[in-house]
DNA sequence: ATATAAACTGAACAAATGTTTAATTTCAAT
DNA sequence: ATTGAAATTAAACATTTGTTCAGTTTATAT
């Protein structure tokens, strides 16, 4: 182990250490629940950096949500979503971001609950991208004329969003994360098929 | 202002008061956020009562845990679901509780994020249900072949868990509470309709 | 009316927690 | 090598928070 490394345990200084650690706790337990010292004991750093690089532990939350909220950014602010595929970024996020997904995942989920404003801002998001796709279909002719343009877009968020709030216990039910490759492709088939055609076989 | 009332408020004695302050609370800013003083100085009672009454702040817990899940276990845990409207409960529900509908809503969308015991056992009841739902269905004939089995059940549980939990978004979405009597029925049926038909025209 | 038990109070306590601060180390520029 | 600024440390501090406990009030049974 070189000189450098004994310190920065990789390539990164305490400030990025404080802030990766923090998301990883903030995702596992919830904010309240994480201690400035879990945070510095984890980065392996003492208690005072803290308040010398953030300010505050709210600050350093700020700080978190932020970098959060840029990873999704770069898939879920992007505006070349292709109407025929209209949520398969999430797969292309995965993939790209597989090792933070479940860290990542497991703070949108509480950030969506806390009553916290970039929950607010997140739900807005996907909310515009589902109702973006509705009228779009509806603008294509693809939509039923009784279907309820309202709601649409909402179970769609819906269908989305509780797939990423419920996966602690989805796993817990079918023994493996539902986020595996295999099962998610073949979520992402139901879903889709159940939004085209419902259940029900034609009368 | 009679004697009794003075002390008590109403009719409940300071147990019951803590176990109702506390539900309101917990339900409202979580377990973590609400201290003990919160709750003594909401019931109007002293400190050392929820020590004395429940032995600890984390029993108090358990007891509004169960006291939730009774009254969910009214209309969730029956087993006289009617086949043709097999979530339609929730409506007798809101009718009967109306008054708390908010408050145990808020407790149940904690509780079915943060990881908690019951919060297993509320989702795995809900899902149950979409099972049994499915399975019935699938017995009458009333689900075209191709219809994933594994996965159907889980849609339909985020899309009635997805209601509840993303609850106070669409409520910020839509300006009022999606609980409205006019709105929560226009969504059921759109709800229905979805699962039954999908939205794609018939080719 | 008295006694006994339970409900209730509120001051006090110990542990935990976010923050501050003075001292030390690290590191880059000169 | 020296200097100065930034990073880092660890002890100390002030609050907050859950809990305890000795004392008081209220209610109930005899």
């Amino acid at each position: 182990m070189s000189a450098s490394e004994e310190k920065t345990t990789n390539g990164v200084d305490g400030r990025q250490r404080l802030l990766l650690e923090a998301m990883r706790l903030f995702a596992d337990r919830g904010f309240d629940a994480v201690t400035v010292r879990d945070i510095t004991q984890a980065a392996g750093v003492s208690v005072g950096l803290v308040n010398h690089h953030y300010g505050s532990k709210d600050e350093l939350r700020k700080a978190v949500d932020e970098h959060v909220i840029e990873q999704f950014e770069e898939v879920l602010f992007s505006d070349d979503i292709d109407p025929g595929d209209p949520l398969g970024w999430v797969e292309d996020w995965i993939d790209k971001h597989s090792d933070e997904w479940e860290i990542s995942v497991g703070y949108m989920r509480r950030g969506l609950i806390d009553g916290s404003e970039w929950g607010s801002t997140l739900f807005q998001r996907f909310f515009s991208i589902a109702r973006t796709t509705v009228d779009r279909l509806d603008a294509a002719g693809s939509l039923r004329p009784d279907v309820d343009r309202l709601w649409l877009p909402f179970l769609i968020v819906y269908l989305e969003l509780g797939t990423l709030l419920l996966a602690p216990h989805v796993e817990a039910v079918l023994g493996r994360s539902g986020f595996d490759r295999d099962l998610w492709q073949r979520r992402y088939t139901a879903y889709i098929d159940l939004i085209n055609r419902g259940a029900s076989p034609p009368e």
